[in-house]
DNA sequence: TCCTCTACTTACTAATAAGTAATTTGTCAA
DNA sequence: TTGACAAATTACTTATTAGTAAGTAGAGGA
């Protein structure tokens, strides 16, 4: 083994997975990566990943468990950041403009193109990372509404399915044709569209 | 060969083999089809397809350049059918929305998503469909702003970049988690946004 | 000391990938 | 009729894929 801890050992090798296979994943795509790109990476035997993550499905449902509850954590720090429904969305979009500087794509954002390639289980995983950024959407937007500080007509959840298919679009043009000077034009844009 | 001409023969393969292909493309993508999938599906050998189309990078530019003369003619139809910039920006996202009820993700969308895995050639046809598209936005977009009868604020440029990113999102989100009534919900914000 | 467990290795399998070589079949034109 | 060509086949190669079996190294506890 060659550390002091076992048990810690094993949580860093498994994060040390997850770190590599998200960027895989955010780079590439899921159908475009396998155990070997991993092993070479991090410099450990192909057999040794399957020790952590029995199959690569399983990697990929941890891989959206793990991005969702980090999600989970941001969306928890906007909420305490206070400043109102505007600036509440406009750090929202800010998490994908993180993203996109490190020259990666969302990692659901990605999956949801691969989505019916994907295992059940990763389909499953999915659709549960959507609806949470939809609750969260919907709540800041009926709350600058009734506030009167975000300005749109319609359902919110209407609109905030409209905010993720459109950063995510952007997203994924800007990756590859124009880059982040075109995801920050379109994200203006799109917040304009809220009167901020 | 057992057939009446052979050219027509060669011609009427080749497109049924790009057809399958294209289906496979907007359905799975790129990196998660293969030969032996449209030799199944046409119930030829593996190695006609070769003969049809050297390499798969060969039948994935073909498949965009395709793509593309289709998207031409279909843009040039909108261009005589005449009824005004908004009505052909209506049309344009109609294109779109026939795809999707086809179960099809945009092609050219689908291939954007994995563009960093796929072969240089194909990248640059790509870079081609989407500069095509955008430029015939940009005639609209303008042609509408000078009419009055689009309204919008900054660059025409920016404004088509934003088009296609956002029409491409809510494609891609819908084609996996809200079907076609997502999209036309989309799709009716992002025109009322100009206006219309 | 020995025993057990975690984390890992080497060496393998079966399936699938893209691509190639050699050959066959059938049509048309001279 | 014969020769050329188009379109296809069978049979193959090489590489890569996810996944497995069996065993090893080292730490910690009884």
């Amino acid at each position: 083994m060659g550390t002091v801890d076992q048990k810690s050992d094993n949580i860093h090798t498994s994060q040390q997975i997850l770190d590599i296979a998200q960027r895989l994943v955010q780079t590439r795509g899921f159908n475009a990566f396998s155990y070997a790109d991993i092993a070479v990476a991090l410099r450990v035997s192909k057999a040794s990943l399957h020790y952590h993550f029995v199959s690569k499905a399983e990697l990929g449902v941890r891989l959206i468990e793990r991005y969702e509850d980090g999600f989970v954590r941001t969306l928890g720090e906007i909420d305490l950041a206070g400043g109102g429904p505007a600036a509440k969305l406009r750090r929202y979009a800010d998490i994908y403009a993180k993203v996109l500087a490190d020259e990666r794509m969302c990692l659901c954002g990605m999956l949801a193109a691969e989505f019916v390639t994907l295992p059940k289980a990763m389909q499953t995983a999915l659709d549960g990372y959507f609806q949470l950024n939809e609750r969260w959407l919907v709540t800041v937007l009926e709350e600058g509404r009734e506030a009167g500080s975000l300005r749109f007509n319609g359902s919110a959840a209407d609109v905030a399915q409209y905010i993720i298919g459109s950063l995510e679009g952007s997203m994924m043009m800007a990756r590859s044709h124009g880059g982040m000077a075109r995801f920050d034009a379109a994200t203006r844009r799109l917040l304009a569209d809220f009167g901020i």
